[in-house]
DNA sequence: ATTCAAACGTTCGATTTCAAATGATTTTTT
DNA sequence: AAAAAATCATTTGAAATCGAACGTTTGAAT
């Protein structure tokens, strides 16, 4: 991989360290670069729009998870945020406790527990989720809009990548 | 945005349901496909390399930091993982618990504390990340070599972006 | 119909995470 | 030089996170 001058010299430093090494260093290029822009995404979130709100990025995403999809089951809301059910567990009685959200057991199959939005809860999402999405126009606006599309054109492609690689190994 | 096809049908409900608010859904997109694909890498990783080693991706993230920047400060450690200084002292408390880490105070400054590895932690760094550059490579590998380079330079634009709006910040 | 296996959510213990408060040290101001 | 302000890592308390173990419920197999 040629080395390029938008390079930060911390990325330049960890490829100098690890050139020699069968490496794909271009695979490790676009790992940590996704991880540390997810992280200052999170971070800049939690601190200028959620933290008004007493709410944690993962609260929030799974207030708004809520919203979209009315009473849903736990393990839905598990699958949809790649966290393990035990989380959602733990988040869903933090809100609920904060009066956000209501849990009931489900009545045609009583394993299942469905989480819907209380009235308070839905007004929480509706109030914050322009200003959650401001923050994320404030990211996006970075770049261009054509660079945006094509970096949600390649995440999504990422994205679904590995939901076949589980599928599959669900399957196996 | 124009509907494409290659949009998950979680996506596609999400975009239904906020269609008519005043919202920037390109940016929803961007936001959203990053978080979703830093959160399956991270598992990913954790599950298929870090678990055997007892290493939690923070950890394990926190070593290599430490491999490449040797004698290192708590402080310099928590920028460049983009997390607050009480994580880093907490990571390090459990680092060095498990004999991977040794702590010093500076001579220079009796206010900094330097973290490095001891001999298990550099040979666990040089055993893990070959296998966890293979992870990376996994996941790269969804995509061709071209649109790896522009997902890379993407988010490295990305990356670049928040640290500039954080300079000022600090600077205001 | 009974037994067996699978699936679900929860609990448990350990780790990760943060903001705020604290104590120690250094730097700046007066 | 003394006092004040700034900086650093740590502690504290609360929440988020996970894997493993568990009890309940459902579906499948006999």
């Amino acid at each position: 991989m040629p080395i390029q001058e938008d390079f930060s010299r911390a990325e330049l430093e960890v490829m100098r360290r690890v050139s020699g090494l069968p490496i794909d260093e271009l695979a490790l290029s676009v790992a940590s670069n996704l991880w540390r822009a997810s992280q200052l995404f999170k971070q800049k979130l939690e601190r200028e729009v959620l933290r008004e709100h007493s709410l944690s990025f993962s609260s929030f995403s799974t207030l708004f998870i809520i919203w979209i999809w009315g009473p849903i089951e736990t393990r839905e809301i598990a699958k949809s945020q790649a966290v393990s059910k035990a989380t959602v567990t733990s988040l869903l009685i933090t809100l609920e406790k904060h009066g956000l959200v209501k849990r009931k057991v489900s009545k045609t199959d009583k394993r299942l527990v469905l989480a819907e939005l209380t009235s308070a809860g839905r007004t929480m999402v509706e109030w914050v989720f322009p200003k959650f999405n401001q923050g994320e126009a404030d990211m996006a606006g970075i770049l261009t809009e054509t660079e945006q599309l094509e970096l949600a054109r390649l995440l999504r492609k990422v994205v679904a990548g590995f939901q076949i690689s589980l599928e599959q190994e669900v399957a196996a």
